[in-house]
DNA sequence: GCTGATGATTGAGG
DNA sequence: CCTCAATCATCAGC
């Protein structure tokens, strides 16, 4: 209390300073109003005290003194006074609030969140992403580590996103409650609104919610750079197997006229390899293009596989043909069908045509300039070897072989074609694969039940 | 560590 | 949306 008596002493002396002071030190006022002055002084003072004072009350006392003064006559008077004051100076609520519209941003990052399985109902983890990655990745098995771990880290950042959310959800609602019940509480002693009131929950909620968008924010960026770091390993790249390898090759080498699989065709090869389409595009896209840039690099590789495709083509002719000599030229033959042009040969007569044709390159749709998976399959027939020629150079030859092993196995031995200019690879001049319909599509030396087949598509 | 091979990515173009 | 072409990043053999 003295401590208290000694500040109010310094300020009432400090707020009266410049105007009179007592004992006689101080400037004398401009105009001499000693008498009024002095009963200010003492007001200030009495008010000082009093609001020094207040401090010492108990809450008892304070609320009873509330109490009083809510409860005085004059009180409802004051108070409309007070209100009529308010509706002049326009310190009402002006209106309905604008409302505002939902934030883009906002919105874009609730998206996100709820895409990536942050936000919105438990999903494993936003595996969604994850799994699209890992598919993307084709290593079935090889990153499911990885892919359990981004898995783990999200469910992470999923836990302190809500974590934080309801954490901050719920000082919202304090604060509000707080708010509101002081509003409430000072409406009984001054205007205020019940709009006043919604108005500044309004407010309350708008800064609560610019906080949680920095929360989503940030969780959108943790996301984003687990989910960058995920696929980063994505590149980790892992060489397709032998086998797969092996296959492709086959495909793209007995279809090398044409060598753009079909989306079947690319399922097929996806699922007999174990990766995934956009794997087996990759890898024809690739293929293409550094077959093209060095084909004589690919020389041998392309002999290789013509080889091994031969091989299964001499057997398939060798097993349709004798499946037409033990069949009546007349009756129906079901071995040999074109299941791309749904185009089947019902007797050994129209398959001697059919051959003859492919290679005089008379009929339109055989056309062997069109034909060099047809060409390279056949290189080996014999069954010997067939090293270090360039493909496609020896046209002469291959035809003879071709018809050295079709007259054996067939009997047939009429005049093939003479010398047609041949495309070795099916490239035309301007360095693109021809468009027409390849006869591998036909007889593919690998088509057989249930093996792929198309590139009737591009 | 160097180098070629190879799977993946990116941007342009149709 | 697909393909091409260039490029990147990694693998794998030496």
């Amino acid at each position: 209390m003295d401590e208290q008596a000694r500040i109010m002493q310094a300020l009432g002396g400090v707020s009266l300073a410049g105007h009179s002071v007592q004992g006689g030190m101080g400037l004398q006022p401009p105009h001499g109003h000693d008498g009024t002055d002095d009963g200010r002084k003492q007001d200030i003072g009495d008010i000082l005290h009093q609001i020094m004072t207040i401090t010492d009350q108990s809450l008892d006392e304070a609320q009873a003194k509330k109490h009083g003064l809510n409860c005085h006559r004059m009180k409802p008077a004051l108070f409309s006074v007070l209100c009529e004051i308010k509706e002049k100076t326009g310190l009402s609520i002006r209106g309905s609030q604008e409302e505002d519209p939902p934030d883009p941003q906002l919105m874009r990052l609730d998206n996100m969140l709820l895409a990536e399985g942050v936000s919105g109902p438990e999903k494993g983890g936003g595996s969604a992403a994850a799994a699209a990655a890992a598919a993307a990745s084709g290593g079935a098995s090889d990153n499911s580590i990885e892919h359990s771990d981004y898995r783990s880290k999200l469910t992470q950042i999923r836990q302190i996103y809500h974590t934080e959310l309801e954490k901050y959800e719920q000082a919202c609602n304090e604060f509000t409650t707080h708010v509101m019940n002081l509003l409430r509480e000072q409406s009984r002693t001054r205007p205020i609104s019940p709009k006043e009131i919604e108005r500044m929950v309004g407010i309350i909620h708008r800064k609560f919610s610019s906080i949680q968008m920095q929360l989503k924010q940030s969780t959108c960026e943790a996301v984003m750079i687990l989910r960058s770091r995920f696929l980063d390993a994505r590149r980790k790249r892992r060489n397709f197997s032998k086998q797969a390898t092996e296959i492709l090759n086959e495909y793209f080498y007995s279809h090398l006229s044409n060598p753009y699989p079909s989306e079947e065709a690319k399922e097929e090869l996806a699922k007999k390899c174990s990766i995934t389409v956009s794997q087996v595009s990759n890898w024809f896209g690739n293929k293409r293009i550094r077959y093209k840039k060095n084909i004589g690099k690919f020389q041998e590789e392309a002999n290789l596989y013509a080889a091994k495709t031969a091989v299964t083509a001499a057997h398939a002719v060798a097993a349709a043909v004798q499946n037409s000599q033990t069949n009546s030229p007349t009756t129906p033959n079901s071995g040999f069908q074109m299941k791309d042009e749904e185009f089947q040969l019902d007797s050994a007569e129209s398959k001697n045509t059919l051959l003859t044709n492919m290679f005089t390159g008379s009929s339109g749709s055989f056309n062997l300039p069109n034909s060099g998976d047809m060409f390279l399959s056949m290189q080996s027939l014999n069954g010997d070897s067939y090293q270090g020629a360039q493909v496609g150079v020896n046209v002469q030859s291959q035809v003879d072989t071709l018809r050295h092993v079709i007259s054996q196995t067939a009997g047939y031995s009429e005049a093939l074609g003479g010398n047609t200019m041949y495309s070795p690879n099916g490239l035309n001049a301007n360095g693109g694969w021809h468009d027409a319909m390849t006869p591998s599509s036909v007889i593919s030396p690998t088509e057989g039940p249930g093996s792929v087949h198309s590139d009737t598509s591009n």
